[in-house]
DNA sequence: ATTATTGTATTAATCATCTAATACAATAAT
DNA sequence: ATTATTGTATTAGATGATTAATACAATAAT
């Protein structure tokens, strides 16, 4: 598992974030049970408080719950995983082309410098 | 001049990104002349302390310069603001494309759906 | 000449994040 | 039964960003 926690934003925003996304990419898959707090701290090279704030985060959304003393897991609900999945492309794509049009970009522009990016980073 | 400061990340680096933002766009242009400090600083609703280190950092990259007792400047050198446009373009699109592929979009989904977004903000 | 405005520098206080060090209760493992 | 591991809570300290309050030197404006 690959942490990078290296952006100005708050260590605990980065953690969730990048959960949100091995979840909804099936690194953490469905149902499956996470490593201990103590443990994934141990992976990032965060404080355990750090890690656990993130977590409990994700469990106000639904994506994570905890049984006590028996570990925390992914949510079973197929559905609760779609939703975050759509919310974060939703967010993403609308912040990507608003910076692009602020920047001076139109559409055909976007589009034909999106597919160049893409070629670029296939190789 | 409206700034938005709502995000997680550093005030001074907010600032930096909507300065460079709005000298790539156009809103401040080549060779003008900026508001002072405390004036930003006012705007922004900052302490001028925080828009005074924004605007230092954004000398350091060579986009303004000062002259003392004088103002602030935008750059007359029109490559370096197209320099600047194309770095933050590249940057956008990398990160953009890393995170929908991380999602587990492929190229035509990400086509697709920023199509559909496009259409969505145009209305 | 005087005044106001400019960029710049300094020092202290405040605030949120993060780390550190523990502690506790519940229960799975032994 | 005992032990180890689980999530969780608490308190204190460290760090960095931000605000606050000034001060100074240079010069444009008057």
């Amino acid at each position: 598992m690959s942490w990078d926690l290296t952006s100005d934003r708050p260590i605990y925003v980065q953690i969730i974030e990048q959960m949100e996304l091995k979840i909804c990419s099936g690194v953490y898959p469905l149902g499956s049970k996470l490593p201990s707090v103590r443990e994934l701290a141990r992976e990032a090279s965060v404080n355990p408080n750090t890690m656990q704030r993130a977590l409990s985060k994700l469990e106000e959304t639904g994506l994570l719950y905890s049984v006590r003393t028996s570990g925390r897991f992914v949510t079973e609900d197929v559905n609760v995983i779609k939703e975050t999945k759509k919310r974060i492309a939703k967010e993403q794509l609308k912040e990507f082309l608003k910076k692009m049009t602020d920047l001076g970009f139109d559409q055909q522009e976007i589009l034909s410098m999106l597919n160049d990016m893409a070629k670029e980073l296939k190789k």
